[in-house]
Parts: structure tokens; C-alpha cells; sequence
RNA sequence: GCCCGGGUGGUGUAGUGGCCCAUCAUACAACCCUGUCACGGUUGUGACGCGGGUUCAAAUCCCGCCUCGGGCGCCA
């Protein structure tokens, strides 16, 4: 449709073709109006019963509501129309009726509860706030692209179906791979392990992770969108320090390109960037300030995990993104490297928002015979990881990273209730379809 | 995995044993209306997740099933 105009570009004094779907049809009698909605934004078709052909008016205002139309007709300025001008058709084409039941209401008029929603995700998106949450999503990762090239990282894909998984004990959702068991990968983490190795020394990947986890809650999914890094000659430190650059990039490209969208969530007047630098607790620190806000019965103990509660209320307590340093060793994944000084402490990352976690990172341990111990310690066999173990070998440089879950960046960045908003098709422990 | 709480027209809801052949909004159908912008008005259409039980009487109480949401654990 080369001549198709969107909605936002017709100008006065034009006769345009516009297509798009009907808004909403209001019939005042003798004159009625068509609302034509587009990806850019609307406008009002005018038919006078009087003055026009019959059958254009017929077919005009006989469509129902989101049936797709065409429309060409004389541009005119309008002070009584909702953007100034309207179109006075001279033909109405119906590209595709819509069924007159809609199994949710795009004007917004009626709610629909996110199930319903999710069962009929192109009526959702065709709602302004549905629609902004995924042109958000959009500019994020183009902000978050633009970041990781600033700091040379090389964008990298990796397998999602591997031999192994990645830290033994997360549940994996297992497949058949030409009658072999293989498993659907839950981190790309050794596998851009293997790439920073390699003298492209720095790399990034935004793509899927599966996690086969039957957890039900608003913050999980079993397939998610991680955001990856990894940097060769890197400590944790410069990990934490690229991590802070990409969310607020993420932030920042979604505040300078986003107004409008922002604009249909209601965020216009709250949506800020956050100020930088992050704190950096230690987890000592953050174990200290949970158990002095008193959220908690049970005080926690060095060594203990932080519960969903106590990230909470140290999130309240701080107010703004954090991260939480040094964890102990026990609680971290092999591949974390420990502090050279206390074996005890590792140089394991966290990136909280107040909301919950959105970043694990870490500096890796790049000598293999710590390495093929940490396996050990955690009940892993490392021949079944040979594969990575011996690239270990040849030259690996120290190296740290992280991983974004890029699906709780942008539910955190809009204030969404549940991460599934933040997801076209998500996968959950009940969901597998659309 | 453990533990809670829901399922009423297409959609969103009211309804806690009889006042319910079920409320309201929206939708849909028909009619009226020449400037709506959540257009308005009149009339109408359309529902108690499934199966069993208790009771004179069940949308409402009990049991099973299906299904959805949430809390925790764990994580991104």
C-alpha cells in the first residue's frame, strides 16, 4: 500500500488514503463519525447521511468496531474534531470485518484481566498503554546495545540446546536432540565465558534463558529475556561499573525517545533516571541494615540467604537501586571467584532494585585448578563439563560479568504489576500458548 | 515443591441459603438524534467452570475434578 498515509501525517487540504482499525463508530443521527485508529494515532472520517452516497455510509458505519478499513477522502482542518482535522471520505473499503463480540475492549472503555488479555495479545496491543509497553521495551534495548558498543563489547548469540547445564542444581527443561538427552540452556554464562576468552575479550547477548522452576509469582517466568555481559581483564568492580552504564542508558534512552508512551502509562510526570553511582553494599552491610529495620522475626545470620522480605525492606530502607557486594562464598556458584584474602567471601555481585533483584554478576574464576575444586565443593562432576574446563587451559584471562533479567528491568523501569505485562507471549508454569 | 485465594452474559462486576427465571457498566440488535470526542435517549439480547452431595429451598454450604491468580522457597 505505497499510498497508505498514517493517521498523524494527514495534512489539510490533502486527499489521502488512511487504514487502520475502527476506534469506535459514534452515530448522532444525521452525522456520524468513524474513529480510525493507526500504529500512529487516530482520526475522524465524517459522513453526513444527507449529503453522501448511501452505500458509502452503509459500509462505513456498518463496520464493526476493530474491523480494518480504508479509507480516502479530503483532508480538511476541523476545530470540532478531537485532532483538529477530519477526513470526508469519498470511498470505504473493509479490508477484514471484525466479529461483533470482542473478547476484550481496545478503547480501554471496559478492563480485562491479564489472563484474558495475554489469550488475545494483538487486541491488547492495539490498547495505547499495551502498545507503549513494547516500544518501550523497543528503545531499551536499542539504548542497552548502544552502551555495551561504547565499552567495545561485540554482541554474541549462543546455543540455547546444550549438553549441560549450567550450575547443575536449577531445574532444566530437558528435550530430545536426535534421540540424546539435551536440555534448553538456563544462561549463556559459560558459553560467553568461552567467547571472552577468545581475543574478542568483550561480549554481550540479550536473549532467552528457560528455567523449568514451577514457581507461580509475578516476578517469574520460564522463559526469559537475560541481557548478558562479559569482559575479559575485568574485575568485579569494572563488571559492576559497565552494569550501572547499560541500566542507565536503558533508562535514559527510554526518557529521551519514549515521551508519548511514556505519556500512556501514566509515567510522564514520575519516570526519572537513576542517579548515580549505585551503592555498593556489602552483604555484612546489607544483613546489618535489614535486621536494624526490624521487617524480620528471625534475625539473619551471616550466611544465611536473603529472603524475599528482607530484600524488601532494605530496598525501602535505600531507597533507589543498589548493589550488594561480597557475598559468602557458600551461596554463590562455582564459577565466582573468591576473595584472594578470605576464601569465605566472594566477589559476587547483586543488583537489587527496591522491587527485587534485577543482576547477578561476578569476577570468574579463571585458574582451572580452583576452578575443577569449586566443582567439587558444589557436587558437580567436571568431566561432564569438558567442554569448558579445558579451554581453562590454554590462556584464560581473568575475567568478571553479569546478567540482566530484561524482562524485571523494564517491569521495575514502568511500575508494572506483573512481569508477564512486560512479555509479547510469556511462558509460565501454566501458559504455553499463544 | 509447600501454602493460600478465586471462577457469575463477549468483557468487567453486584450478589454470603428463600426477597434471584440473578445487579450494574460496557458490548450486541433495533429505533430516535447533524458536531460527537467515555456522545445521549428508549426498548431488547445475553451468564452462575464441570460432576456429585446436603436441604422443603443452592450462584451462595460440603466433596471431587478442571482452571486461574497469589504467597513462600529459589532465582534474573
Amino acid at each position: 500500500m505505497d499510498d497508505r498515509t498514517y493517521t498523524a501525517d494527514a495534512t489539510p487540504d490533502e486527499t489521502v488514503t488512511v487504514a487502520g482499525w475502527v476506534h469506535e463508530i459514534r452515530d448522532l443521527g444525521g452525522i456520524a463519525f468513524l474513529i480510525l485508529r493507526d500504529k500512529t494515532g487516530r482520526i475522524q472520517i465524517k459522513f453526513e447521511k444527507e449529503e453522501m452516497d448511501d452505500e458509502l455510509v452503509e459500509t462505513g458505519l456498518d463496520a464493526p468496531r476493530e474491523s480494518v478499513v480504508s479509507v480516502t477522502g479530503a483532508v480538511e482542518e476541523e476545530p470540532r474534531a478531537p485532532t483538529g482535522v477530519e477526513v470526508t471520505p469519498d470511498s470505504v473499503e473493509v479490508l477484514s470485518a471484525a466479529d461483533t463480540e470482542l473478547p476484550l475492549d481496545p478503547t480501554g472503555k471496559v478492563e480485562a484481566e491479564l489472563p484474558t488479555r495475554l489469550d488475545n495479545r494483538t487486541l491488547d496491543l492495539r490498547r495505547e498503554a499495551g502498545q507503549a509497553i513494547f516500544e518501550i521495551r523497543s528503545e531499551m534495548q536499542r539504548a542497552a546495545r548502544e552502551a555495551f558498543r561504547a565499552v567495545d563489547a561485540t554482541e554474541i548469540n549462543t546455543p540455547k540446546i546444550v549438553a549441560t547445564g549450567t550450575e547443575g542444581g536449577t531445574e532444566l527443561f530437558p528435550i530430545t536432540y536426535f534421540g540424546r538427552e539435551a536440555f534448553m540452556n538456563q544462561s549463556p554464562q559459560l558459553f560467553k565465558q568461552l567467547v571472552a576468552g577468545s581475543n574478542v575479550e568483550r561480549v554481550f547477548e540479550i536473549g532467552p534463558i528457560f528455567r523449568a522452576e514451577e514457581h507461580n509469582t509475578p516476578r517469574h517466568l520460564n522463559e526469559a529475556t537475560s541481557i548478558d555481559f562479559e569482559g575479559a581483564f575485568c574485575d568485579h568492580h569494572e563488571a559492576m561499573d559497565v552494569c550501572e552504564s547499560v541500566v542507565v542508558a536503558a533508562y535514559e534512552g527510554v526518557a529521551e525517545n519514549c515521551t508519548e508512551e511514556l505519556g500512556a502509562l501514566d509515567l510522564a510526570e514520575d519516570f526519572s533516571v537513576p542517579e548515580t553511582p549505585f551503592p555498593r553494599l556489602t552483604y555484612e552491610e546489607a544483613i546489618e541494615r535489614i535486621n536494624a529495620t526490624g521487617a524480620l522475626d528471625e534475625q539473619l545470620v551471616w550466611g544465611d540467604d536473603l529472603p524475599t522480605e528482607g530484600e524488601k525492606a532494605l530496598g525501602d530502607d535505600v531507597g533507589g537501586h543498589y548493589f550488594i557486594t561480597d557475598w559468602p562464598a557458600d551461596i554463590k556458584p562455582f564459577y565466582i571467584m573468591d576473595h584472594d584474602d578470605d576464601e569465605t567471601l566472594s566477589t559476587g555481585f547483586d543488583l537489587m532494585h527496591p522491587r527485587m533483584e534485577l543482576v547477578s554478576g561476578g569476577q570468574r574464576e579463571h585458574r582451572r585448578e580452583q576452578l575443577i575444586e569449586g566443582f567439587e565443593a558444589q557436587g558437580l562432576d567436571p568431566e561432564a563439563f569438558e567442554y569448558y574446563t579445558k579451554i581453562f587451559r590454554y590462556g584464560m584471562p581473568p575475567h568478571a560479568g553479569w546478567a540482566i533479567g530484561g524482562e524485571r528491568l523494564l517491569m521495575t523501569m514502568l511500575e508494572l504489576d506483573n512481569i508477564r505485562e512486560a512479555v509479547l507471549f510469556p511462558r509460565d508454569r501454566q501458559r504455553l500458548s499463544p
